[in-house]
DNA sequence: ATGAAGATTGCCT
DNA sequence: GGCAATCTTCATG
């Protein structure tokens, strides 16, 4: 079932925990990919240094200060999108959840063709992607962090604003049947079938303030959980004369 | 107008 | 583990 709009009017420390295990399905002329998320930080908004809204409301980041359940996607870096989930609808509020990592349920042939073609552009000088390390292992490296997902799921700036609580939407996020918020749960590393799986916290990943702050949440043990990296600043640009 | 930094990734030593 | 790639956004002059 589609996850209903109440879900996000929540605060985001609240409804990034309860996101793990949802699904994100893209549905494109190409075909349809969905992941089930694994890893997810929460950003509360105003009040948040790390957050692209805490020095208020821009062009870039208008979106999170909509209403819940839409998607709030940016460009960073020159080559890679992020996806948010937007949360509290209140005025001013813009909490988000960034979606950091999953796994592929579905369209896996076409998440690593995307994830095989580079970043943003395609080269088209190389035949052969033998030699191509790109999303190599497997499916576990397919949606293993946040630009990676976004790759993998064909997500790019012409989603930003998305309504994902909209069957007609064609970013949608849903639990299974049978559960409203929850999908089912897998058997993973020495878990009985049934088991929920362990959901453990840590620091948000590559942040340069308030990394201190326990705001990222993951499946304990997974896979395609992304490596923890300290936010390091880069050396200036040098010019020579 | 200009420049510095960025919620990252992949390739290099 | 270090560093380059690449360009948009935002803050400042």
């Amino acid at each position: 079932m589609l996850i209903p709009r109440e879900f996000f009017a929540r605060p985001s420390g609240e409804v990034a925990p309860d996101l793990l295990g949802c699904v994100l399905e893209h549905e494109t002329p190409d075909g349809l990919v969905a992941v089930e998320l694994t890893e997810v930080e929460a950003y509360a908004g105003r009040s948040d240094p790390a957050s692209h809204a805490y020095r208020g409301q821009t062009r870039r980041n208008a979106v999170m200060f909509g209403p819940p359940g839409h998607a709030y996607v940016y460009f960073t870096y020159g080559m890679h999108f992020c996806v948010n989930m937007v949360c509290l609808g209140e005025e001013g509020s813009a909490a988000a959840v960034l979606l950091r990592a999953g796994a592929i349920i579905a369209g896996e042939d076409l998440a690593r063709a995307r994830r095989t073609r580079g970043p943003v552009s395609e080269s088209p000088v190389s035949e052969s992607p033998v030699s191509g390390s790109r999303a190599r292992n497997g499916s576990r490296d397919l949606a293993r962090g946040p630009a990676r997902l976004c790759q993998a799921l064909g997500i790019d700036r012409s989603l930003d604003g998305a309504d994902v609580c909209v069957a007609s939407s064609p970013l949608r996020m849903r639990a299974e049947a049978g559960n409203p918020v929850r999908s089912p749960v897998r058997a993973q590393g020495d878990d009985r079938p049934g088991t929920p799986r362990r959901i453990v916290t840590g620091p948000r990943v590559g942040v340069s303030s308030a990394a201190e702050i326990p705001w990222r949440f993951w499946y304990e043990g997974d896979p395609t959980v992304s490596a923890y990296r300290a936010h390091v600043p880069r050396r200036p640009k040098l010019v020579t004369p």
